[in-house]
DNA sequence: CTGAAAGCGCTTACAG
DNA sequence: CTGAAAGCGCTTACAG
C-alpha cells in the first residue's frame, strides 16, 4: 500500500518534456507522434510507474469500460458459472465487471441497477427476478428469465425443447407414468418448463394426471425438491419415472428417493433439467441436460458488445439455446 | 436504452434555479442549505430523473467507491461463496464490486491487479494462485491463500486445526491407518493442511506410513481425488479411513471407491476438510468442516474497510477462521 | 445561506 | 509533428 499518490499523466508530461497532449497521445500509438517522442514519453512513464487513470479517461470520454451484470446470487452454481463467461468475454473486450447480488429481492435489483446507471456503466446483463418493470435506462442484456421487448437482447435456454428431450428419454425406456417436479411457475424457467411438460404429456401420450405435476411454491431449493417427490410418490399410483426442472430440486428429489427406500433408477426414474455441480459424482450418475452457463454468459455478453457497437437499433435479439442431453445412469441407461 | 444524455447536476441546478454548489450541497443533504431551497432541488432532480455520475464525484473526490476482487475461478463453488459474502458486506459499505477471474494464471493475476489499480479501486481482496510478488500498490486483502508481510491483512481457515480435527474425529471412531489426499502442497491451502496430517500422525500416534500421503500434482479437481484415492486403495495394507484436503478432491475420492466396490462408510470411512455442494444430500452424507466461505468474505471485507477507515498502519492482520465439524455419516456415525 | 471559481486527470478538436 | 485550451460532471475551499 503507497502512500505516495500516483503519478498522472501531467508528471509524466513534464519528464519527457513534452505536452500533456502529446503524452497523451504518444501512450496512445498515436501516428501523429514521432518515434522519437513516443520513445521519450515511454521511458518517462516506466521511470515513473505510470498508470493511467481510468476514472478521468471515462469522464472525459463518457464511457466507463466497464459492464454490470446483476444476479439473483452469486453463491449459487448456476450463476456464478454465468458470470464467469460472461466475465471472460467482456474483459476480452476491454470491460471491467461489476457483479451485483440481489438475494432475489425485486427491491435490491431495483437499487442494483441504479447504482449501476449511477457508474455510468456500459451496458448491464440481467438475470431479473422480477424487479425492474420499467424499460431500462442503459444497454441491457437479460439472461435466464427474459423479459420481451426490452433491453437489447435476451438469452436464455430452450427451456420446452429441454423438458421436452428429457421426457422423451424416459418414454424411451418405457415409461409412460412421469411426473414433474418443478419450479415456481413465475418468470420464465418456471413458466416455460411447465409449458414444455404439458406438451410433452400430449405429445407422448402420457397419463394425464394432474397430481403427477408437483411445483415449490416460492423456491428451487432442494428442500423444495424433497417435498414435491415425497408428494408424487405418496399418490396412490406413484409414477415410474421423473422429471425435475432444476439442479436443486433434483437433488432434493434424489435425497426423498433415497430415505423413503427407493433405488434409482431400478424402483424410479430420475432426469433433471439443471446439471448439478459433479452430477456425474453423485450416486447414480445424474441424466440431464448439458451444462452451458458458460456458454449463456458468454453469449448474453457477446449481444451486449455488439449492441454497444452497432449503431442500429434492431429488435432485441431474441436467442435460446439449444439444449443436449448428457445420459448418465438415473435414467435407466 | 435512452438515447438522450443524462442530466447532470447543472442541469438539475438550472431547473432549480441555483448554482450547481448548492445543488451539489442540497443533495447531500448538507446543514448550510435552507430548507427551502433543498425542496426546490430534490423537485428538480426528481423532475428531471437526475442520477448522479459517480464517475465525476470519483475523479473529484479521489475515491472510486469501488472495491475490487481476484479470484481463481469465479465458477468455483467456493469462490463464488466468498464473493457473495464479500460483496454484501462491502455493497452496505457504499462500495461496488469488479470481480476480477485469473484462470489460475499467475500472469492473469499481474494483469488483474493492474486493471484494478487504473479504475483506482479503493481497495482490494486478494485469492493469489502466486502471481503477485510484489508489494501491492493499493489496500490489499488477503484471502485463502495468503500472503505475509504484505497488505493489510490475511484470512484463511486454521488448516491445521482443521485437518487435526478431521483425523481426531476419525481416531475416536477406532481408526490408525489413515489416508489422505490433498491438493497441491504450494500456497498456504496446499501446505499447511499437508502439515496438519503430519502433525495429527505423530498427536494421535498414526500409522505413520509416507505412502498414505497422497498429493495430486497440479491441481484439486475430482479427477486428482479419485488418482490419489485409487493409489491409497492399491496399496499393500490400505487405510481404513481418508481425509481429504478439498471439496472437488472428496468426491473424486468417493467416486473412486464407488467404482471400487468400496462401501463407505462401512469399507472404508471418508471425511473432507471442505464441505462440497450438497454435501448433505450426497450418498453417505458426507462429514467435513462446516462451510464458511461467505464468513470468509465477510470478513476479508471488513478487514479491509477497517483498513481503508483508519489512518493507522498496524501490521497486517493475520485472521484464522475457526473450523468446526460438521458430522454426518461418511465417517461412521 | 448561497455563489463563483478552481481543479480532479484525462482526451480531443483546433491551431500552428 | 507538437502544443495550448477547453471540457467531461462533480466537490469544496473561499468569499460574501
Amino acid at each position: 500500500m503507497e502512500a505516495e499518490r500516483q503519478p498522472t499523466l501531467a508528471d509524466v508530461a513534464r519528464a519527457a518534456r513534452v505536452a500533456t497532449s502529446t503524452a497523451s497521445r504518444a501512450l496512445q500509438e498515436s501516428p501523429r507522434i514521432s518515434e522519437t517522442t513516443k520513445l521519450r514519453v515511454r521511458a518517462a512513464a516506466r521511470t515513473l510507474g505510470y498508470r493511467p487513470n481510468r476514472v478521468a479517461r471515462s469522464l472525459r470520454t463518457r464511457t466507463a469500460n466497464i459492464a454490470g451484470i446483476v444476479v439473483p446470487d452469486i453463491g449459487a452454481p448456476f450463476y456464478s458459472r454465468v458470470v464467469k463467461g460472461a466475465q471472460d468475454v467482456l474483459e476480452t473486450a476491454g470491460l471491467a465487471v461489476l457483479v451485483m447480488n440481489t438475494q432475489r429481492e425485486p427491491g435490491r435489483e431495483v437499487t442494483a441497477l441504479r447504482t449501476l446507471l449511477e457508474h455510468r456503466v456500459s451496458g448491464v446483463l440481467v438475470a431479473t427476478s422480477g424487479g425492474s418493470a420499467a424499460e431500462p435506462e442503459m444497454p441491457t442484456v437479460y439472461f435466464d428469465n427474459i423479459v420481451r421487448n426490452r433491453g437489447v437482447g435476451n438469452v436464455t435456454r430452450a427451456n420446452v425443447d429441454g423438458v421436452m428431450l428429457l421426457v422423451e428419454h424416459l418414454r424411451g425406456h418405457g415409461h409412460t407414468r412421469i411426473g414433474y417436479v418443478g419450479g415456481p411457475p413465475t418468470l420464465t424457467s418456471g413458466t416455460e418448463r411447465l409449458e414444455g411438460f404439458r406438451q410433452a404429456v400430449t405429445s407422448f401420450g402420457l397419463a394425464a394426471r394432474e397430481d403427477y405435476v408437483q411445483l415449490s411454491e416460492a423456491t428451487w431449493s432442494p428442500h423444495s425438491g424433497a417435498d414435491a417427490m415425497r408428494r408424487l410418490l405418496a399418490l396412490d399410483e406413484p409414477p415410474t419415472a421423473v422429471v425435475t426442472s432444476g439442479e436443486s430440486l433434483a437433488l432434493g428429489a434424489l435425497s426423498a428417493c433415497r430415505n423413503a427406500g427407493l433405488r434409482v433408477p431400478e424402483d424410479l426414474a430420475l432426469v433433471s433439467f439443471d446439471d448439478p455441480p459433479f452430477g456425474d459424482l453423485l450416486d447414480p450418475p445424474l441424466t440431464a441436460l448439458v451444462r452451458n452457463e458458460e456458454e449463456m454468459g458468454r453469449l448474453a455478453a457477446s449481444l451486449l458488445l455488439h449492441a454497444l457497437q452497432s449503431t442500429a437499433f434492431p429488435p432485441p435479439a431474441d436467442v435460446r439455446l439449444p439444449v443436449e442431453l448428457v445420459v448418465r445412469h438415473s435414467c435407466g441407461c
